[in-house]
DNA sequence: ATCAATACGGAACATTTTTTCCGTTTTGTA
DNA sequence: TACAAAACGGAAAAAATGTTCCGTATTGAT
């Protein structure tokens, strides 16, 4: 007996989602046969058919597009995950970023974003450990009480921040007990904190 | 004048990742060649230069892999977000799964994972709030002492995890001061929290 | 300036991929 | 069973892709 239309949709469907997994590239129309074992005319027509029905995209050749992939790809941005930050060179030098991270944006918003990791136990009370990676949303603005990652002394650093209206200073606040806090004339903000990934061990 | 050999090499190596990133597919020679401006034979002929000096591979049409891209590809995998768990369900059953989220293995190994928000408040004490994404390992077994995903009551919950020998009941610790151990003859344990993601808005 | 080695580029070629053609088989209905 | 509509599949055509050929231009060293 011959497997159903419907039967065939899915195998031509998984087949396509497993070798863009494992090669990272469409498969051909005769690869798909060949995987499948269905002939290679009715693949063809098949992936006409899915495209007519919005299961996939495809044009020209080994140009397939499964709506899985589409989904995944639409909600996936790539953040740098940047090392030491150094005052006066660009933030996105490209001896900065170590990695790139894909996260969903689904998770943060709209934005550009970068990613660090934490350095030392100064914002321990807000939930930031030393070596938590902490998510940045770029901006050179903040509003008091967000934490912000600031340029002082050649560093960047993590604090919570308070522009004083008072004396025209600018007061940044380490969330740990036994650190005071610090006061500048001006500082560069390179963004605002919005998220951290903590370790549970 | 003629731009030099490093240059072209970079004009390549940029408009297959560009094109890469837009279209998630390989580009052909052609669209490179027009996309870059550089002549059909030129761009053949630096693609295996570029194959014989392991900056990217390829193989058959449209099929191109650059560094940056292998080096995201094998970095990273596919985590599911689960939604709510019901007993005696399969716990990877289809429904269950709302998305997949891609994250880089370099942020926590190897092994199965699965990601769930945490409701309540019931591990505040741990760092665990309302709406949190936490990672989990799967496995059957924890260490006493680790944050477990357990099936109690027809519900998934998360809590520190202690196996009390002198009663050979489990006690199951939320960390949070109003609410109180519970115990349990027997619990199925899903997996053990490994990270946190939390807001810091 | 000269010469060899290297890089370049248009056009034709070879390969791979996708689509069409058309007769056959299967399915659904009366 | 009889018949029409739909699906099927092999082979050949059509389209797209990647590679080679070969004469020209550029580069680099003496």
């Amino acid at each position: 007996m011959q497997v159903m239309k419907e039967e065939k949709v899915r195998m031509v469907e998984d087949f396509i989602n497993a070798f863009a997994e494992k090669h990272n590239a469409s498969p051909s129309n005769r690869q798909i046969a060949d995987g499948t074992g269905l002939p290679l005319t009715t693949v063809s027509r098949y992936l006409h058919y899915m495209r007519d029905n919005g299961m996939l995209d495809f044009s020209g050749c080994r140009n397939i597009t499964t709506a899985k992939q589409r989904k995944i790809r639409e909600s996936t941005s790539l953040i740098p995950l940047l090392g030491q930050i150094a005052c006066g060179e660009p933030i996105f030098a490209d001896g900065n970023v170590e990695e790139y991270i894909p996260l969903p944006v689904s998770l943060f918003g709209e934005g550009d974003f970068f990613l660090l990791h934490a350095k030392g136990d100064s914002m321990i009370n807000a939930g930031i450990a030393d070596g938590d990676l902490v998510l940045i949303r770029q901006s050179d603005t903040a509003e008091p009480g967000q934490i912000v990652v600031a340029l002082v002394d050649d560093e960047a650093t993590l604090k919570r921040y308070y522009p004083d209206d008072k004396n025209h200073r600018i007061r940044l606040h380490p969330e740990n007990d036994r650190l005071k806090d610090m006061f500048y004339d001006n500082i560069t903000i390179q963004g605002v904190a919005v998220k951290v990934l903590k370790d549970l061990s």
